[in-house]
DNA sequence: CCCTATGTTCCCAA
DNA sequence: CTTGGGAACATAGG
């Protein structure tokens, strides 16, 4: 599903094609997403992102949270495709849910609520890891957690931690500042690029205009199991953490 | 039939 | 309170 990058590549994409126009009819075709017969007729004023969630902000000040989860997508133009959940008509035309899976939700916040975590394209405050030396859980998996850093799913948490030479079990009371600042800025870095590249298609992903990305080809650990690693030539592992498929290097990440 | 899948949420147990 | 495991959601592909 997408992950900060991808959601990042649709909003840009979506600046470029609705600002500005009025939403004239919503065509619902799953159940499940009843919920966007509300959905506000008017004028698009502003496309935001928080962590995976696209936001839509309307003139008169309503907003639309989308979070795309697994195998969302959304598409400009009028061919139907497979699996459309819902349409949006604009003025100038339309845009499609398509979701293979159905696990994509809407909401309509009703104030600010849902803290999240911190911009990982920011980078964190300075003391943001002083408070947490209590937790001792594995890095990889609180980087995934959207409470404390918005935006990075299964995919990126492992090319970040390759990128920074941390084993994805390490608990994070036992890393150092420096170790620390390390994972923000291959963070940084690696989402920057990914963004760059309009994300990444191992499956499901397309962009605004149903073109794949292009990161996948720059994965370095991510579905490589069994591969040389990139920089020591050492056969990548994978294991489990927290539930997910982890790919890592057991040489240069300790 | 088995397992896996870019996500989130909830229940339960240690 | 913290954490993880498992299940659930629903569908497709190997």
């Amino acid at each position: 599903m997408p992950e900060l990058p991808e959601v990042e590549t649709l909003k840009r994409q979506l600046q470029e094609v609705i600002i500005g126009q009025q939403v004239r009819a919503v065509k619902v075709f799953d159940p499940k997403l009843s919920v966007a017969e509300r959905f506000p007729k008017g004028k698009v004023l502003q496309i935001g992102r928080r962590g995976k969630i696209l936001e839509f902000i309307f003139e008169d000040g309503q907003r639309v949270w989308l979070s795309l989860r697994m195998t969302g997508r959304l598409l400009w133009g009028n061919e139907v495709s497979e699996h459309r959940r819902l349409t949006l008509v604009f003025s100038e035309g339309n845009l499609h849910l398509i979701d293979p899976r159905r696990f994509a939700a809407l909401s309509f916040p009703q104030k600010e609520l849902a803290p999240l975590g911190v911009n990982p394209l920011e980078g964190a405050p300075p003391s943001f890891f002083e408070g947490l030396r209590r937790y001792r859980r594995p890095i990889k998996s609180f980087l995934m957690d959207q409470r404390f850093v918005a935006g990075i799913g299964n995919i990126y948490a492992s090319e970040i931690l390759y990128a920074a030479q941390i084993h994805p079990l390490r608990p994070l009371s036992r890393l150092s500042q420096e170790e620390w600042d390390q994972i923000m800025m291959s963070a940084r870095e690696i989402l920057t690029e990914a963004i760059r590249y309009r994300g990444t298609t191992i499956s499901d992903w397309r962009d605004l205009y149903g073109r794949p990305g292009e990161y996948q080809k720059r994965l370095k650990v991510y579905g490589r199991e069994g591969e040389p690693c990139p920089r020591c030539g050492t056969s990548i592992r994978r294991i489990m953490v927290a539930g997910r498929g982890t790919y890592f290097c057991p040489r240069c990440q300790n």
